[in-house]
DNA sequence: GATTTAATTAACCAACTGGTCAGTTGTTTG
DNA sequence: CAAACAACTGACCAGTTGGTTAATTAAATC
């Protein structure tokens, strides 16, 4: 005889509740990694009781599968389109870029996630994400930009990493950037996230464009 | 009446526990951060018992303190000279990367704790390791460059954050880096780091560089 | 060589954490 | 409207974790 009464037990709605843990459990993983995540805390933050987290994902750790899945998922889908293999290689480094930071804007939380992935979880799940697939995806268009004098000679794979970098370095320092920066601007506020996305384009074209080639594309300084 | 005789005990030497505590805690913390890593595994690792911990630190976080200190004081050591106002600012730049780079060959958990002091901790420790004056040195070295023209119309701020990426995201990729990349090679070996830092910087000088200026500095392709 | 000092240990503890479950109650179904 | 269903809760549990301490003993001191 355990339980008692209860609370009068917020609306009943599985859909509502599932995504209310998730969307908690991305922004605590996201700040916490897995280890450090605490079930309690997520359940707080979701306005539900810990029970709920285990009734629809059985473990912490499927709890941290769902959710890497759900902030990964739009940034698998589109790296696809981008690897045609007829496109012109600028063009097609700049979408990519482009359009990983548009989505990271709206998953502010994906790159911290991906550095907790790699770095304390050894990447047990990286293969599961798909993400080599965007370093393929960088990769092969340099190769191809190189071959067609288009790039420098840079190798590919470091290269595709650097790149790699500056798209997700930015929002992981953003926490402690605002105190750094003179003017104390919100690194992660709408204008500051386009000056980014637009900075760091700019500059890694310049960093992998053939000298001759600079003034090919629509990057803005 | 609890404790009872207790092993041989090692040979007593306070230093060398210290250090030995010290260097354990550093592989700790950057493989898990301060939140998830196990004074346990801190013991293990260093070959004593817990108790030495709080013996010699006090406590986990004071401990994750001066592990943070002993591994970021080489760094801010060396800030200081690639600062003056009058150097080449192409020259300085490409000065400071090395620098760093070569820096954290030697401490490749570095960057790892840097990530999980700025995302975890939320920076709690950031101005006391005086990681921001990194910052400043690189934004002050693109001004002046900008200024000279020698650089492009670049944000100094953001380049400085892209920068920085480049420098730390390598060495937080590089335990999953081996499977993804051709040929299996170890990310972490003399040779790729070696690569990397004149990848690196061949990157990010071309990055920043006016078109006119880019033949002017050493980085080698 | 006896005394003092302090490095080291094993056992111990209170608080916490992932996970379980009996039971409650809003909702759906026949 | 009664019965079946399942979303939800709160108490509970076993294992873990940061931290403490009395006892032990290798060295330094005299």
């Amino acid at each position: 005889m355990r339980p008692r009464p209860g609370k009068p037990a917020r609306t009943r709605d599985r859909a509502a509740t599932r995504a209310a843990v998730l969307a908690a459990a991305e922004e605590e993983f996201a700040r916490h990694g897995l280890e450090a995540a605490r079930t309690e805390d997520i359940a707080q933050r979701s306005g539900v009781t810990k029970g709920m987290i285990y009734h629809y994902f059985g473990s912490k750790e499927k709890l941290y599968e769902a959710a890497l899945e759900q902030v990964f998922a739009p940034l698998l889908l589109s790296f696809q389109q981008f690897a045609a293999p007829h496109s012109d290689p600028a063009q097609a480094l700049e979408g990519v870029v482009r359009r990983v930071l548009e989505i990271t804007s709206d998953q502010p939380g994906a790159p911290a996630m991906l550095f907790f992935e790699t770095i304390q979880n050894r990447g047990a799940y990286y293969e599961k994400i798909g993400f080599p697939s965007l370093y393929h995806v960088l990769a092969n268009i340099l190769e191809r930009g190189r071959k067609q004098k288009i790039f420098r000679a840079l190798d590919s794979w470091h290269t595709a990493v650097n790149i790699v970098g500056v798209c997700c370095f930015y929002y992981c320092a953003a926490q402690r950037l605002q105190s750094v920066w003179p003017g104390g601007k919100n690194p992660l506020q709408r204008s500051m996230l386009k000056q980014h996305a637009d900075q760091a384009v700019s500059f890694i074209l310049s960093g992998v464009q053939a000298e001759h080639m600079s003034a090919n594309t629509s990057h803005k300084g």
